[in-house]
DNA sequence: CTAATACTTGACTAATTTACTGGGTTTAAT
DNA sequence: ATTAAACCCAGTAAATTAGTCAAGTATTAG
């Protein structure tokens, strides 16, 4: 999971998508315009979008992008994972003796913090963006971050 | 809220320095072995680590770093913020009219969600790394996520 | 059919951030 | 004194981000 400004473009960018979908194609100088970037960027972020099945694109007169897929199935995690490079999580991947083993289980921690980050982001989808009533339904879950955060530390997992 | 390897090496180093702080002093070099990173960047980065109060360095031999607070405060967040410059959240500020200012909703769409995320990173302190009983303290909480992606979006704020 | 529109692709470059190198200086324990 | 560590700093290599340019291809209004 990264988090940079290239991933924020990308999921405004989506946002936008989301909201005006209804209204036909959106094009990029659109949303050149309004979020301040260069076309080609843009260009650029949305054809990793398109490879991901995250947008269609529609040619022609009248052309620009569409959401690939509804859009209580696209979330915020998707976009960011199509368009950031995933972050090489470990270095020392076990060949390293790190003081007996001992201290490697930072990782580990590090790794367990990243799911629950990534389960955040995923939890989120556009379709929270257009409809309020949706975000009724996922007031009712039963899952809490607190329920998540226990979740993190099985009893064994930690010693000193 | 940005997120990259950088604020990583960060979170990890400080979860290490929560683990053994009763041990007395972590040195660098410990730490660059572990993670596989130079020390002159870990330098670099607890230099910023120190500026912000999170880690106290002591010199001289058999010196090193101790966490600057107890960990119950430090959080996740604080770690990131302190290592990582913080993301320029929006580019056309007010200036640009944007379809009528009409599509310039999404930049505070994309605002509420890193202050989601700002949250819920905020939650997490390194407490929760060392002592399992903590864990449940938390679990108890209200706060669930939610009812803070619900608090993202008053009823009013979009329209369409 | 023609022409305008708009996406597609790729190569190239500038700017920024990340990561590292290597030189030093202080400090304090032994 | 010696040594092991933090601390400081200037430079720089590598990677990523952001942008530019140019030559396409598909689509459709007219």
């Amino acid at each position: 999971m990264k988090l940079s400004t290239k991933g924020r473009y990308a999921v405004t960018a989506m946002m936008d998508l989301a909201i005006h979908d209804r209204d036909g194609p959106v094009t990029l100088s659109d949303i050149s315009n309004c979020q301040g970037i260069s076309l080609s960027y843009l260009e650029q972020l949305f054809a990793k979008l398109r490879q991901s099945g995250l947008v269609d694109g529609v040619r022609g007169p009248g052309g620009g992008y569409r959401l690939g897929k509804p859009p209580h199935l696209i979330s915020v995690a998707d976009i960011i994972m199509a368009v950031d490079e995933s972050i090489d999580s470990t270095r020392c991947k076990g060949n390293l003796d790190c003081n007996k083993g001992e201290r490697c289980l930072t990782h580990h921690l590090w790794n367990d913090l990243s799911d629950q980050l990534y389960g955040f982001l995923n939890e989120i989808t556009l379709s929270e963006f257009i409809k309020n009533p949706e975000v009724r339904k996922i007031s009712q879950r039963q899952d809490t971050t607190a329920s998540r955060i226990a979740n993190m530390f099985p009893a064994r997992s930690i010693a000193s």
